[in-house]
DNA sequence: ATTGTGGCCTGCCCGC
DNA sequence: TGCGGGCAGGCCACAA
């Protein structure tokens, strides 16, 4: 969610352009029924009005459709020749032709293209989002209680539920309940007042510094999560478990 | 409805 | 040096 943020960012500086050819080549990366040809032809000739952001998913809108993106973990967008981030943790540093995906080319000069290695992103036209809960990063103490409120799931797993918290992904949830000191397995209907307020504070807090920072790759715990990773807090040997299908890491002696 | 599981994408890194 | 296998995260289909 931080780096699609900063997408988003990048992004807007194709507002006010008009599209003048788009590029498709891998029919895999077009979801929601869309192939190359119908997507050029929706797209081409239209002018960029916005971009917004829900999540995980950037929303690029224009005088016609609403184009969608999505970028995994290993997705990157470029705008111009220019990334918002140099490197992906997950991804390589390098940038090759055959990881592009999809490119829109604009009257007058100047690209927006997504690359992606691993293909775990994805474009679509006027996707959905009725069912994304709300964003983490403007998230109330109130909503957050109500997206935890009377569920036996374990905490992380709500947490990365989309439909509940949008924008949430493995790393920037270990980091925050690193941060919040609660344990992710901790069922997330059985917080206390006073633990879902505390969780709220370092959800925003965190959310906000690493986004200032540039990337939930530079969270505290980041370096540390690892086979064999300690606490950077107090020392202690960190858990690693598989919690809501994820990789989990979490101290056991600060996390409770 | 809620919760859990497994599969998919592909590059990278470890051990042999 | 090459190769096999495991792993990474987001999302989805599917099961109980």
């Amino acid at each position: 969610m931080i780096e699609v943020e900063l997408y988003r960012r990048l992004a807007d500086r194709a507002v006010g352009r008009h599209v003048a050819q788009v590029e498709a080549p891998d029919g895999w990366f077009l979801k929601g029924g869309i192939d190359a040809a119908s997507v050029a032809t929706a797209l081409e000739g239209r002018e960029v009005l916005a971009t917004r952001r829900i999540g995980k998913l950037l929303l690029v809108d224009t005088d016609g459709p609403t184009l969608g993106l999505r970028f995994g973990m290993t997705g990157r967008l470029i705008v111009d020749d220019t990334a918002a981030i140099d490197v992906l943790e997950y991804a390589s540093g390098r940038d090759e032709a055959r990881w592009d995906r999809f490119t829109v080319r604009f009257a007058g000069g100047g690209l927006l293209r997504v690359n992606d290695p691993r293909r775990l992103g994805g474009v679509e036209l006027d996707p959905d989002t009725t069912r994304l809960g709300h964003d983490a990063l403007s998230i109330t103490a109130a909503g957050l209680r109500a997206a935890l409120r009377s569920s036996a799931a374990p905490l992380k797993a709500r947490l990365l539920d989309q439909a509940r918290v949008a924008g949430l992904g493995n790393l920037l949830v270990d980091e925050i309940l690193w941060r919040a000191g609660i344990d992710p397995a901790r069922p997330a209907g059985g917080l206390t007042e006073a633990e879902a307020s505390r969780l709220h504070r370092h959800l925003r807090a965190t959310v906000r510094s690493l986004l200032a920072d540039g990337g939930s790759h530079l969270g505290r715990l980041q370096a540390s999560r690892l086979r064999g990773g300690l606490c950077p807090k107090d020392g202690a040997a960190l858990l690693r478990r598989t919690i809501g299908g994820r990789t989990t890491y979490s101290c056991p002696r600060h996390q409770t």
